[in-house]
DNA sequence: ACCTGAACACCGTTCAAGT
DNA sequence: ACCTGAACACCGTTCAAGT
């Protein structure tokens, strides 16, 4: 699945390297949006080196996603599901890591109706994660009605991305969710 | 409160109106973020000229959005209130017109929470275009408890920004605003 | 096979020089 | 008072030339 190429000479698997290190420094501080050539020259390799390893700003920032991926999964194993604020907690959980990164939402939902895009991984990864815990809430009596993981993905990401283009304070994100779980709850598909 | 300035030398004026019809085009083609220096060109102006009478991309687009702002209150005023589909095809109308050029949701977004934006007149005519509706909503007995619309508008704002990102079909976009609605219904403040 | 880095066609923004 | 348009410092992206 994942496609890792089986053998690369040596200077090369440095210099890949060296690149995804750097480019998680600068995106880190800068965004998704972080210049390309700025991200070459600070890894000390000319621009035609990362269009080399990395055709696509995605398909660089898919790969700087991997621990951003591990780290969904671990936040909805251990969420709690027992009461009605747990959940209103999960979904602030969700939005704030799909704003891990500045422009980390926006660039999320431009690859969700996308089947080629390197993101898939990534936004694959937090469906299942928001499936799990909103299973949970099923189980634990909390939930009646099933929801469609798709609709609450769009919705946090939705969120997310205002929240981080209008600076919203955690209050106002907190609104929002707030009522978008009380239709989630009381909505029948 | 609109600064209209009181006088403006004869070419000033016309370079100025041509500006803002080659804008309107311009923007309605290619969204919020188009090319400054194309749409001088196409005025056949410097680049100087556009800065001078419109010092940021802002204030350009707040003077392009005054016949949107107009179909706002028109299309608020018009909407029914009869039953709860009512409300969800006003919340899906007044997120077509928040994403009625590509990228302004986010430039809407962007002003919301910065006072001296020039695109708050734009955001208070759609505040209190829903404040309307949602008046009639609640006088009609659809609705119970009164909703904050500034949060109604943040989430109607979210649902078109990701509805564009993503390019999301209609009845993905209308799921989302069956649960924001119902959420609302449901909410208690 | 891989890398370099100049080159291309763009951006937004400024500002001396003109009228 | 207003306009011009060259200039600056950037983008993303490509591709001949090197090793």
């Amino acid at each position: 699945m994942s496609p890792e190429p089986r053998e690369l000479r040596a200077d090369a698997r440095e210099n890949r390297l060296r690149i995804l290190a750097v480019a998680t420094d600068v995106i880190e501080q800068q965004g998704t949006m972080a210049s390309l050539n700025e991200i070459a020259r600070r890894a000390g390799v000319g621009p035609g080196t990362l269009y080399r390893h990395f055709p696509t700003r995605e398909s660089l920032l898919a790969e700087v996603l991997a621990t951003w991926v591990a780290r969904v999964r671990e936040t909805a194993e251990s969420a709690p599901v027992g009461t009605r604020e747990d959940l209103v907690d999960w979904l602030g959980r969700l939005a704030g890591i799909a704003s891990g990164y500045r422009g980390l939402a926006a660039s999320m939902a431009a690859s969700m109706n996308d089947e080629s895009s390197p993101l898939r991984h990534a936004h694959r990864a937090s469906l299942e994660a928001n499936d799990l815990v909103f299973q949970r809430a099923r189980e634990a009596g909390l939930i009646e009605h099933p929801v469609d993981s798709g609709t609450v993905a769009r919705l946090v990401t939705g969120v997310a991305m205002i929240a981080e283009q209008a600076h919203l304070p955690p209050e106002q994100v907190r609104d929002m969710l707030q009522v978008v779980l009380d239709g989630l709850i009381a909505h029948r598909g």
